[in-house]
DNA sequence: TGAAATGTTGGGGCG
DNA sequence: ACGCCCCAACATTTC
């Protein structure tokens, strides 16, 4: 926390630079916390960089959402007295130039999780202060700092129980610094029109569903957050893996954007603990399965491109264009799987049991190199999360430092009567599947023939049969995973 | 935050 | 009454 500098005569005039990037909120927002503290006038300011050396360009959800939360950060500060400047262009660039034009004193950010920005930040950092203007970072993303975690030995942790032990241990203390009521707005400086940005889509709108499922922006959050404290959390542990039940706290891209903090979620489902005074451990343990995911990528910032184990360099992926196109567009003929992508696609969005089993089926039973779910989920999740989406996927693929054993192989119909027994999830999202009974639906290729012409099914027509027969998918996956050679470490 | 194959047990039908 | 078989149901191990 930095610590309020005296503000009045001298200051006054001198501004201060608050550099927002995922960390678009004003409750429980440090760096903004920190430069009003200053008493300077403030200038804030959003560079969005598409071409920054090594870092992933915005995927087509995640620019739509960033339109949105943009949009509401805008009226948000625009009532409390301070514009929001909006550059487009090289990051570095843009941030030099934003403080030259404000003459800023100091500029205050977020700590950078993405390798590239780390590098572009430290870069900063060391050109603004020969220029005498300090960069102050502070943790806008994060409960735990990723460099304070460490195992007894010193190291860094590569499993989640130590991990998430260790977090329990230090805890969540600190109660969330307030909005602030009133903003002193330097004299706005010349900003992009949000509208020029062409983050949404037009030809072909495919937002209608993301606008159908989602408020982007701190207010939406809030009352995201207030509906699941009121509402699922009391019985998360039992209903979380039904994916036809609103039982997610879907606060994931709320918390990639930064809209509201963790420290704020985390507090707040501690306090609403249920009747019976147990903690929400499984919920709160969610929320650090996102710290961990961080924590992986700040120790390993390869994370997203190469396997953490070094063996499975070896691994005989297959190259299989049109297995990958039938997967992203959920005509795998596997009615979970498919479900599950459609969804992704109509609402940018996919129930986290799904989103297992979706990849599972991709990395396994196609034996698709895991980067290409990693890339198609980048695309199309509005909470994509660089760390999130990486350690996920190579927690499925088995490549992580704390992942599934290979041979955890999920079975898809087994997966969807267990977690969607009625079948209201498949039916929704594969409505030419609907009329099916619940026995029948998660395995439409083994109802009778009469019993499809009777739900108006005729597989290979209005449904796909299986692009691969599950047994012998599951046979080819295990033999290409054990026949890897022995771990290097 | 599995699934499938294999092994074990115990109830009931039956000669 | 007894042994035998079948087969759920459950437990263990293997991938």
């Amino acid at each position: 926390m930095e610590l309020a500098k005296p503000g009045g005569e001298g200051t006054g005039a001198t501004p201060a630079l608050v550099w927002l990037w995922q960390d678009l909120r004003l409750t429980d927002q440090p760096a903004l916390a920190a430069a009003a503290a200053s008493g300077r006038p403030l200038v804030v300011a959003f560079v969005l960089d598409d071409s920054a050396p090594g870092a992933w360009a915005l995927g087509g959800a995640s620019r739509w959402w960033l339109h949105g939360s943009l949009d509401a950060l805008r009226r948000d500060l625009a009532a409390r007295g301070a514009a929001l400047i909006l550059r487009r262009g090289n990051l570095r660039h843009e941030i030099l130039r934003l403080a030259a034009e404000s003459g800023a004193g100091e500029i205050h950010c977020g700590e950078p999780l993405e390798p590239w920005l780390r590098g572009i930040t430290d870069g900063l950092a060391s050109e603004l202060g020969a220029l005498g203007v300090v960069l102050h970072r502070h943790n806008t993303r994060l409960l735990f700092d990723p460099t304070m975690l460490r195992t007894q030995a010193g190291g860094a942790f590569g499993v989640f129980t130590p991990f998430s032990r260790a977090c329990h241990a230090i805890g969540v203390a600190d109660a969330p610094i307030a909005a602030p009521t009133r903003l002193c707005g330097a004299k706005p400086l010349a900003s992009d029109d949000l509208a020029d940005w062409g983050l949404r889509p037009e030809q072909p709108d495919w937002a209608g569903g993301l606008r159908e499922t989602w408020q982007p922006g701190e207010a939406g959050a809030t009352l995201r957050l207030g509906e699941f404290l009121a509402g699922a959390l009391a019985v998360y542990d039992r209903a979380r893996d039904i994916p036809g039940h609103a039982s997610t706290s879907m606060l994931s891209p709320h918390l990639h954007w930064g809209e509201i903090s963790p420290r704020r979620v985390w507090l707040a489902a501690a306090r609403a603990a249920p009747v019976g005074g147990k903690s929400p451990l499984g919920f709160l343990n969610e929320l650090l399965w996102r710290e961990f995911s961080a924590y992986l990528l700040w120790h390993h910032p390869h994370l997203p491109e190469r396997p953490l184990r070094t063996e499975f360099a070896a691994m005989p992926w297959r190259n299989d264009p049109a297995g990958l196109v039938a997967w992203q567009r959920g005509e795998t003929g596997i009615p979970i799987v498919d479900a599950g992508m459609r969804q992704l696609w109509r609402c940018g969005w996919m129930h986290n049991r799904v989103r297992m089993i979706t990849a599972s089926f991709l990395v396994k039973h196609l034996l698709i190199p895991w980067q290409q779910g990693e890339a198609w989920f980048w695309d199309t999740l509005v909470d994509a999360d660089l760390a999130a989406n990486a350690a996920n996927w190579q927690w499925v693929a088995g490549s992580g430092a704390d992942a599934a054993p290979y041979f955890r192989i999920f079975n898809p119909v087994l997966q969807g009567r267990k977690f969607d027994p009625d079948g209201a999830y498949v039916r929704r999202f594969v409505p030419e599947l609907a009329q099916l009974p619940a026995a029948f639906l998660h395995a439409p290729w083994e109802a009778p023939l009469a019993m499809l012409k009777a739900a108006g099914v005729a597989l290979g027509a209005t449904y796909p049969t299986p692009i691969v027969d599950l047994a012998s998918g599951r046979a080819r996956a295990l033999a290409a995973f054990r026949n890897l050679p022995r771990p290097t470490a």
